[in-house]
DNA sequence: TACTTCATGTAAAAAGTTACATGATTCC
DNA sequence: GGAATCATGTAACTTTTTACATGAAGTA
């Protein structure tokens, strides 16, 4: 049991999914692919945390929709209690910029617009992801409070969302160092 | 050549230094630990981007000081023009506040408190960086240029210290949301 | 016709962590 | 007396990424 498990856990605690949804769901929060996935589901399914049945489809391939178990839940509910690891970040882009003066301002700022690129289609995202929920919330998002289900997605999002404009802010000061 | 190894050479590329120092100055912008720092330094010895003398030392153990080769400067100027990886971030706390809701505050609460600690540690010690970096440097830093050595540094702890802000700020946002 | 999406899986390689190993000095 | 710091290294293990494998439907 490691944390991505617990991850496919706690998705799972919402709502019964694929392999392939919970992978794609994850993503904004956990980077996985799906050969990392598939194998902890069986392992989650061998320990009896979760379930699944196979759902035939025609129009597409057919898939495995997994549902977290009563035991599952209650390894879920110990997990949060534990320690939490620190988290880690591993951003080339910060090696890069310490040594950027090895390197003229043309190639300098291209570094800096790729990444600002990059923030803003992130940005968009997280946006997007918040109309979803909206969308699909009783109350507004502001009024939500620990016991509605949208309340977890809606913090991520906001947390995300703080991180990536502070990152947008940094990029634009950046830039003006350059000149 | 991987990116940690990019990472070592900038770091050889400001000044030389041990592999002990070096794993202690790369902490804080790639999480990394002596193990596999040793191997990467044999490796780049090898490759030719790196040389290193012995330094005997009566208090303290004998260190293998490396600096950087006119080769492997060229390869650090190289890899700046390459796309750069986007960033990997792996956060357990997020995981656990999307499920925040299967336990009660006082253990919401909780999970939380130990996070703000974290940042708080992380906030002082760039703190004390900046200080450090203020200290050695002649101009004062918001005049430092592209072709100040302390530049690099300089914006890797503005970038660092803006996102460790943003992060306590979502803290506090959340633990009012508990009550 | 070629690419993307949906869908699941395995194998191999790379990257990263933990543990083992040694040993002097300094600080509490 | 015990822990932390300095200093380098290897071995074993876990985690993550990339590649291999298959195949139908829909889109450009």
């Amino acid at each position: 049991m490691n944390t991505l498990s617990y991850g496919l856990l706690s998705l799972l605690a919402k709502k019964s999914r694929s392999g392939y949804e919970l992978m794609q769901h994850i993503q904004p929060f956990w980077q996985a692919k799906h050969s990392q996935i598939y194998p902890l589901l069986a392992q989650l399914e061998g320990l009896g945390h979760v379930d699944f049945v196979h759902v035939l489809q025609s129009d597409k391939p057919d898939k495995k929709v997994y549902t977290i178990t009563e035991q599952g839940l209650d390894a879920l509910r110990h997990w949060i209690t534990l320690p939490t690891d620190d988290p880690v970040t591993r951003d080339e882009l910060s090696l890069k910029v310490y040594s950027i003066g090895l390197v003229n301002q043309e190639q300098a700022r291209k570094v800096l617009e790729e990444r600002e690129v990059y923030y803003l289609k992130k940005k968009e995202r997280f946006a997007h992801l918040l109309e979803n929920l909206k969308q699909g919330s009783a109350k507004p998002l502001d009024e939500l409070d620990i016991h509605d289900p949208e309340f977890g997605m809606y913090v991520l999002i906001h947390k995300a969302s703080m991180k990536v404009d502070a990152d947008l802010v940094w990029c634009e000061w950046m830039k003006g160092k350059l000149t």
